[in-house]
DNA sequence: TATCTATTTAGAATTATTTCGAAATAGGAG
DNA sequence: CTCCTATTTCGAAATAATTCTAAATAGATA
């Protein structure tokens, strides 16, 4: 997927706490979910699909159950991409 | 502004672009304008309106001109809060 | 097979974002 | 003071994102 659509997925604070989940170990989607009392499972599972679509995680079937996980190399694309405005000249402020 | 917010001005590739345009040099709202021959000056403005709640460029009036130039430190934050998810015991896979 | 559990998909309602043209604001020029 | 230029704000229309319930899918178990 595109830059815009993974920076759009990590925009949203939700989101990101499942990042966080899956980051300290694989979860089951009903794990997932059961983090989000506010949330039905649709939405959480529609949210996850987003997170997938921007590869920021990876799917697993086993048995019934899918398995959730993060793919971490996104994150560098998306460090590489910012580091272009960090740090170049510091510029002093000109008159205008 | 918060981490959302930020993110969100960011997932937008028109505002993107703006931010290469500010990087090189600061500019007036309507040089930024004239990059984008599809887009009105009001919109213009809105999208820079956004980018700065994001804190992600700050503005200078002079005359009747508002200027605007790119603020970097904000993208240290985000690639702090990106490095979080990478390199991280590179977590062999194991079975389910 | 019939049924149960886990999860996703479909469709609709709600809310948020993007965009425009027109009007408002602000400062400079005549 | 009056007009002109640069930019923003307002209000409305179009588009996109989020959420729900209900229905569909898929695999396990009795």
């Amino acid at each position: 997927m595109g830059f815009s659509e993974t920076m759009k997925a990590i925009a949203d604070p939700q989101r990101r706490e499942m990042l966080l989940l899956v980051k300290k170990q694989r979860l089951r989607a009903g794990e997932i979910a059961s983090h989000f009392p506010n949330l039905s499972a649709a939405t959480v599972s529609y949210h996850l699909s987003l997170l997938k679509k921007a590869s920021l995680i990876t799917e697993t079937k086993y048995k019934n159950f899918v398995y959730y996980e993060l793919n971490g190399s996104v994150f560098e694309e998306i460090i590489l991409w910012c580091a272009q405005f960090t740090g170049e000249t510091p510029k002093p402020p000109k008159p205008l």
